[in-house]
This record gives structure tokens, C-alpha cells and sequence, in this order.
DNA sequence: TCCAAATGGTACTGATCGGTTCCGTCTTCA
DNA sequence: TGAAGACGGAACCGATCAGTACCATTTGGA
């Protein structure tokens, strides 16, 4: 056996929704593009949705190891969240985060999809909490709350900009936020 | 003539995009909805891809218009745009920014979909930026960015809280990025 | 009043959707 | 070596997709 059939399916079911975006994506192509017979596909999960739900759990913990290691590498300060996403702007294949872009096309708030996705986000708002906690700044949580909301601004503006500029103009407002915070 | 089939056909479809999103909707839900035949569709526009663009183009004067309008009655302060916001992510049927989830779904930035997505949060761009400008503040593009990657962030930020406290927040960030600006 | 244009309804196309079933093959481990 | 389980391929299902063709009706203007 090469490769299992189920770790195929996940790696080439995430390159594809986030590439091109879950609904657009059909079992059809999943299955010519891992290898994977239609029959084996259906004993790994029950339906498609079954397989986005474990395609975006598996990709939230990858990205949030990545963060923590980038930010870790980076220097260990809260600002190095920008710095991080930086980089993540400037692949060739960014495109936007994968858990805001399921939000934007899942209308459904009690789908499976949407939830691990909306979960994501107060995942890395806690990470970044810790972060500004671990660092000495005071109501740490609320302060954390508006990181997110400047890095998802970054990330949406990157998505329809192409550039990585809105990391540093994102960390820019957070700098400040920063420093009125403790004068 | 009740009314006239594209005026319907374009309302329908900007409702249902904006709810449901563009790829969820078919073209024979629509017409169901709308009450116009299917002849008569294909009569208006060469194809959903052509309708998709023109309920975006509708929407793009909409909402700019609004912002204007409710910017005006607020106060005509550039901080206005957040209290706008704010209004809107209280409605009921919000489901975040039709432009960001357009482009968060639509992968080929080649689409006339996504081009006027992008063009739309230009446009707001520059409305800002006049609006900084008439308020006598210095480098009103580069903060106009900045302001935009503020909404866009709490637009984001709202469509997954499903409460107005995004808006609040990322008013006071530019609020303090303002008076930085000239202390 | 009469005609041309606009309209709604229906039937149809070929392609694709998610999902089921069966069958022959390959791998793994006892 | 042998048996059990994982696997890939293909045929098939009903539903839905975008789009076309034809027809009867309704509408607005002359």
C-alpha cells in the first residue's frame, strides 16, 4: 500500500477546497486527483461533508502548530503574528484563510463545516491571548480579540490585494494599540 | 407588465446570493423565486455568470450609496463608516460583505465576478479617502487602506460573533490611529 | 383595435452532482 | 502459504446543473 487512502484524500481534499473552494470542488475530482477508488472513498467517510469537516479540523491544527513555530522562530513577541502572515501572503498559492473563505460560502451556521471554522478563529484569538499574556500586556483577551480582528483584516485585504502589504500596515495598528496601552 | 422580468430577476438573485451564496443558488431557483420564466432569463443575460456580474455591479453602487447616505446622517466623520457598520451587522439577514465572500468563493481572479469584487473595495477606498481629505487629515490614501483593512476585518470578525462589538473595536483602533496622526 | 414585443410554461439536452453496489486485485501479517 | 482486509475500477442511481427550443399568453404603443 503506497500511500493510505484516507491521508490521500485529506492532502489532495485540501489542496483543492482551499484552492478553488469547497463547493466547487466535486468527489469526482478528489478521487482522479489522490488515486483513490469511489468505493474506498465512501468507507473512509460517510459523505462529502463528513470529508470537510476532517479536512478543515486537520488543517486548524496545522495551521496553528505553523503560527506557534513561526512566531516562536520569529522572536516570541505578539507582533510577530504579522510577520508571520507575511510570509504566508507571499506564496504563490495564498489564498485568503481557508475557515473565513468556508464561513463566506457555508450560509448554513449549523453546518459541521462552519463550526469547526468559526471554532478556528477563537482557537487562535486564545493562542494569541496566551501570547500577550506570556509578554506582560494587561486584558490580554480583549486585546487579543482585536489581533484577530487586524489579522483577518490582513488576510481578507491580502486576498484581493496580492501583496503583502497589509501585514505590516496590520501590525502597524497593532504596534500602537500596544504601545497606548502602556505609556 | 408588473414588473419588468431583469429588475425582478436581479433583486431575486442579489437576495439570494448575499443569503445563500452564488454557487448554492441555481439558476432554477431563481426563477422559482422570482416568477420569471426561463426563456425570459435567457433573454436578459447570456448566462448566470453574466447575471452574477451585473447583481454585483447593482450592489456595488447600493452599497456605496448607503455608506454615503448614512455616513452624511451620522456626522459626515470619516469614524462614521464604523457606526454605518454597526447598523448593518445588527440586520438580521447579515452574512458579512457580498464582495469578500464573492471573492473568498470565486478561486479565478480572472472572473468578471471577482474583478468587480476587487474594483468595489477600491471604490470604498477612495470614498474614504475623500472623506479623510474633506476632514483635513494628511495622507488620506494610505490611511484610507488602513481604514478599509479595519472594516473589512470587522466585517469579518461580525459574520462570525454575529454581534455589532466588531464595528465598536475597530472604530477605536482608528480612532487612535487618527490621533497618532496628529497628536 | 391591431400588431409587435415581452413574457411565462414546459419539455428537452448533455453534463455533473453526491452516493451505492459489485467485482477483481493487491497488500499485510499470521 | 493462506486468508482477511484494504484497495482501485467501473457501472449505475436519481437529482440537479446551466442552457436551448418551442409555444401560448399578455402587454404596451400606435
Amino acid at each position: 500500500m503506497a500511500t493510505k487512502a484516507r491521508e490521500r484524500l485529506l492532502e489532495t481534499a485540501e489542496e483543492l477546497f482551499y484552492a478553488e473552494g469547497i463547493r466547487a470542488v466535486g468527489v469526482e475530482r478528489i478521487l482522479a486527483e489522490s488515486g483513490v477508488g469511489r468505493a474506498s472513498f465512501y468507507r473512509h467517510f460517510a459523505s462529502k461533508d463528513d470529508l470537510v469537516v476532517a479536512v478543515l479540523q486537520r488543517r486548524d491544527e496545522a495551521w496553528r502548530a505553523w503560527l506557534a513555530e513561526r512566531v516562536d522562530a520569529l522572536g516570541g513577541e505578539p507582533l510577530d503574528v504579522f510577520n508571520a502572515l507575511a510570509e504566508r501572503f507571499t506564496r504563490a498559492d495564498f489564498r485568503g484563510c481557508a475557515f473565513i473563505n468556508t464561513m463566506a460560502e457555508t450560509a448554513d451556521t449549523e453546518s459541521g463545516a462552519y463550526r469547526v471554522a468559526a471554532e478556528h478563529k477563537e482557537r487562535v484569538t486564545t493562542y494569541v491571548a496566551g501570547l500577550l499574556a506570556q509578554n506582560g500586556h494587561a486584558a490580554p483577551d480583549e486585546l487579543a480579540r482585536r489581533f484577530v480582528l487586524l489579522m483577518d483584516g490582513a488576510i481578507v485585504t491580502a486576498l484581493r490585494e496580492r501583496t503583502p502589504a497589509a501585514a505590516n500596515e496590520a501590525c502597524t495598528l497593532a504596534a500602537a494599540m500596544l504601545t497606548s496601552d502602556r505609556p
